[in-house]
DNA sequence: GTCTATATCTGGATAGAC
DNA sequence: GTCTATCCAGATATAGAC
């Protein structure tokens, strides 16, 4: 199995690039126009923005305390973030906007590769592939699907549907690659097999630090959903 | 295995029941004392607190929203509810209180019973009996797991201590149980599995609307878990 | 581009009539 | 026991100086 820095690599996955695709994604929408002071305060935001969302809740962060952490004034914060509100927007549009820009596009790359050297079923491949990609972005991705997850009905009912939208996506994907392997569950079954797999992902980025404590990396746990599931 | 309407009768879990352990316990804290009418109207509190708030989160509702739900004035309601944190304490210290008052005092009586008549090893109806009985208790109160879950951190220090308390509690528990069911499992592997079987007991609360759209009852949902873990 | 100062509003909480 | 009226802290958001 490919291991996370590989994955990174091949997906070009790192601190930088992840703040420059945030930056190109939400250029419209912000104030400040030089790219380089503005990539580095939106990383400096969001941040912050993640850990007093994670400890407190969304709704009873103030952007007073942001605006303590970040060390930034009020006014100057709102050059950036346009409103509250739309900080947790920011959050929720980027999620699918970096699948589609970054990962998707190496995902035929891959699945070439893996079909040349393998006794598995092409079935099989597919499925593990998904859930180990899933689990290596939610690593890289960790406070924001997160975020993404607690604090979806915390916003305007569009943010909601949005949210909803990528659950139902995601759960789609994942029964028709079970089904594949699985193909004599009944439909009840199917979708057991489904929200438990759905589950072990969500475990993973739900629960990071106790995973941290216990010195299990992404490998090992997408091998052992791996196991579980297949 | 036992029903799950067995299990409320044997528990006497029953609606009316709930609500007069809720009172029971708080009673002290509240200023109206005929039980009949407090009774009526915690229940009719709660119940639109826990919609409010599965809708919009603790943080977003309003103590005006609820008062307009209830169709009480706020002047009542704070004779009931003393302040909006309380509300949220008044569900966190009712969870292990219930267990102990209703289901801890059935356990030996059950156990008893099932090692009597039973091929498979204690060890392992123990941990079955656990399994199945989280969730048929989830499964009575559906809106307080998820509540206690969700909201577990937006609210004071001494709620989330408690918060993490049950849950430090629980796994312990459930460790002990699946480590004599799986005695060749390493320490990460035992953590792993116990981890699953957490992630799969929250899943009924957190996703319940999810199973009952397939018409999955708490008895098969309880059969998958154990199939899974054991 | 960033800050200070401030306008405006919302929501938790209480006092006191009935 | 329940309601109306009100207080006031604290939050979002903006205007305008530097």
């Amino acid at each position: 199995m490919e291991s996370y820095a590989d994955f990174k690599q091949r997906c070009q996955l790192t601190d930088a690039n992840l703040w420059a695709h945030f930056y190109q994604l939400h250029q419209s929408k912000i104030d400040i126009k030089k790219p380089k002071i503005a990539v580095a305060k939106l990383k400096l935001i969001f941040q912050n923005m993640f850990k007093l969302s994670h400890d407190k809740g969304f709704a009873l962060m103030t952007l007073r305390d942001l605006s303590r952490a970040t060390e930034m004034s009020l006014g100057g914060l709102y050059s950036y973030i346009g409103s509250k509100e739309q900080v947790a927007l920011m959050v929720h549009e980027f999620l699918p906007y970096l699948y589609q820009e970054v990962v998707s596009k190496h995902l035929d790359e891959m699945s070439n590769k893996v079909e040349a050297r393998t006794i598995q079923s092409k079935d099989e491949q597919a499925l593990r592939l998904f859930i180990m990609q899933h689990i290596y972005i939610s690593e890289f991705l960790q406070p924001w699907f997160f975020f993404a997850f607690m604090e979806a009905k915390y916003t305007s009912p569009a943010i909601k549907k949005m949210a909803l939208d990528n659950e139902a996506n995601t759960h789609e994907q994942l029964s028709k690659l079970i089904k594949k392997c699985h193909s004599k569950d009944n439909k009840q079954r199917l979708f057991l097999r489904t929200m438990e797999c759905k589950s072990l992902l969500q475990s993973w980025y739900l629960k990071r630090p106790l995973y941290k404590k216990q010195n299990i990396n992404p490998e090992q746990y997408a091998q052992y959903v791996i196991n579980q599931i297949i």
